[in-house]
DNA sequence: CTTCTTGTTACTGA
DNA sequence: ATCAGTAACAAGAA
């Protein structure tokens, strides 16, 4: 699933491989994915080339250079972007034996680059999409996304302001992205237990101390992971196809009936709040 | 066979 | 207005 740290990591690396070269061609092979039609997207597209790539969020613009619109591509739960080389042949005929091949059935939209590489993306469950849209639909879509928990504008005052005046659940709460932007399941759970919260607990029930903690906990998280280059389990993979490695940092996620590496007392439980799944230590998070 | 999973939106009802 | 709950989307794992 991939959250902040995972499309910060696709982010980084696509913006290496995929700008300022010329688009050959784009292959819609699933057309509910891609929200505009086949013809616009294409002619859009084709002859054209990126000039930016960037997160906000979990979603991922890129911008085109000389048509006045911009990708927008959301992965949701299992869509990947990833990035191939054309596939060298080796003399005598036959492929190289650690060569991948990145596109498979799962593959619904490919970017032909003129010189011979692709973009690959694939999406086991088919939710994600990419969307062309304009610059007032950007702006519209920016000011529906709450603030980047990485930024310097997200400072402790900023988040105990947020916080004020509301009685929601915890977990809700951060898992909702018009308040605090790229928090999925994973990072919430860990950045919970990182600051000894309870997913049970209200807003209006934490003392400052506990918010001054939750804020540095969500920070840390997200830079570490990012450091890693995300947590793979199962579909993430980063944009040449490799795991990302946070997942031997977790605490809580995937950890259930496993012992708490921190009070070592009790076993990680996993129960379902606001409608997910959710990771917790009953013995150190109050 | 059924149940569960995940991110997001839409909808319903308190 | 705010908050919680659920269905829907698709496919695969258990």
């Amino acid at each position: 699933m991939p959250e902040l740290p995972e499309v910060e990591t696709i982010v980084n690396d696509l913006k290496k491989n995929i700008l300022k070269k010329k688009i050959s061609g784009v292959e819609i092979l699933k057309k509910k994915i891609v929200r505009n039609s086949p013809q616009t997207f294409k002619k859009t597209l084709v002859g054209d080339s990126f000039q930016k790539i960037f997160r906000r969020g979990k979603y991922i613009f890129i911008e085109l250079k000389n048509a006045d619109k911009t990708i927008v591509v959301h992965l949701r739960m299992t869509g990947q972007l990833i990035y191939q080389k054309d596939k060298k042949i080796v003399a005598g005929g036959h492929s190289q034996g650690d060569e991948l091949e990145f596109s498979n059935k799962h593959t619904h939209v490919i970017i032909n680059f003129k010189d011979k590489s692709q973009l690959f993306y694939n999406d086991v469950r088919q939710f994600g999409f990419w969307q062309l849209i304009s610059s007032d639909e950007m702006a519209e879509l920016d000011n529906k996304i709450g603030i980047e928990p990485l930024s310097r504008e997200f400072s402790y005052v900023y988040f105990k302001n947020l916080l004020t005046d509301k009685n929601s659940n915890i977990k809700s709460f951060l898992l909702d992205q018009k308040f605090i932007a790229g928090l999925g399941n994973i990072y919430v759970d860990e950045a919970l237990f990182l600051s000894r919260i309870s997913p049970y607990r209200r807003l209006n029930t934490l003392n400052n101390k506990e918010i001054l903690s939750l804020h540095r906990a969500i920070k840390n998280i997200l830079a570490k992971a990012i450091f890693s280059r995300g947590t793979t389990f199962n579909d993430y993979v980063d944009a040449s196809g490799n795991k990302g490695s946070f997942l031997a940092f977790l605490n809580v996620y995937q950890r259930d009936k496993k012992k708490c590496k921190r009070c070592k007392k009790e076993n990680i439980k996993k129960v379902k709040i606001a409608g997910r799944g959710t990771r917790y230590c009953p013995a150190c998070q109050k």
